[in-house]
DNA sequence: TTGACATGCAACCAAATGGTTGCATATTAG
DNA sequence: CTAATATGCAACCATTTGGTTGCATGTCAA
């Protein structure tokens, strides 16, 4: 989990899986083409993806192809961003009870 | 958007974040206990879930009190990850189908 | 077979990050 | 008032990070 938040937090790296959002299974030098870097630095956000489980890679021939992994973000959603969500609309009533006691 | 991903990149600042979920309104000494780490450190972790607005504090005399605030993880949730998660059943099947082409 | 193409590996570098120590300032308690 | 307490600020340091360049390897096409 910590791999994944880490993943996550390079604007790149989340430019790469958006790229892969609109079209999965795309080679290296495809994900290449939109990015502003030299294709070695790419290759070593890859590599952070695949270590997060975010990105699947397949070798086909010499080529490389790399598919989306939504399942790491979908646990993440469940199982951390849920407990915040629940605990929302409390800690927002909360919130105003703390104001109101603040400033009488 | 950026910020909040940095911010949550780091374990002591997730860690930060559930313990102002357990309790907010903590004061910098409160938070400080359960860290391995000099109060000056925490100190920078929490400047940047400010940063975020992941945390908003309110002076108290010589004390300052920290609240979590969820809104931009919600947003996260809903602008980002959501997209994702729409994804996702399509990417399965699109995966089904890669590897049955795949492997004959 | 040979040259072009796709990727891999490693060394190197600047800047950001996460932590420390030392001291300053402000507020409260006695 | 004064001492203890809570926080703020700044300099400094080691490590990680994000990027580069240079070269090696593997595969396809002519």
């Amino acid at each position: 989990m910590d791999a994944v938040f880490r993943a996550l937090a390079d604007p790149t790296r989340r430019q790469l899986l958006d790229s892969l959002h609109a079209r999965t299974g795309q080679t290296l030098n495809a994900l290449c083409e939109h990015m502003d870097m030299t294709r070695q630095a790419v290759t070593k956000h890859l590599a952070i993806l695949e270590e997060a489980n975010l990105v699947t890679t397949m070798r086909r021939g010499r080529e490389k192809e790399h598919y989306l992994n939504p399942v790491p973000i979908n646990e993440i959603a469940e199982r951390w961003i849920g407990k915040f969500e629940r605990h929302r609309l409390s800690a927002l009533s909360n919130l105003k009870q703390r104001l109101e006691r603040e400033e009488p």
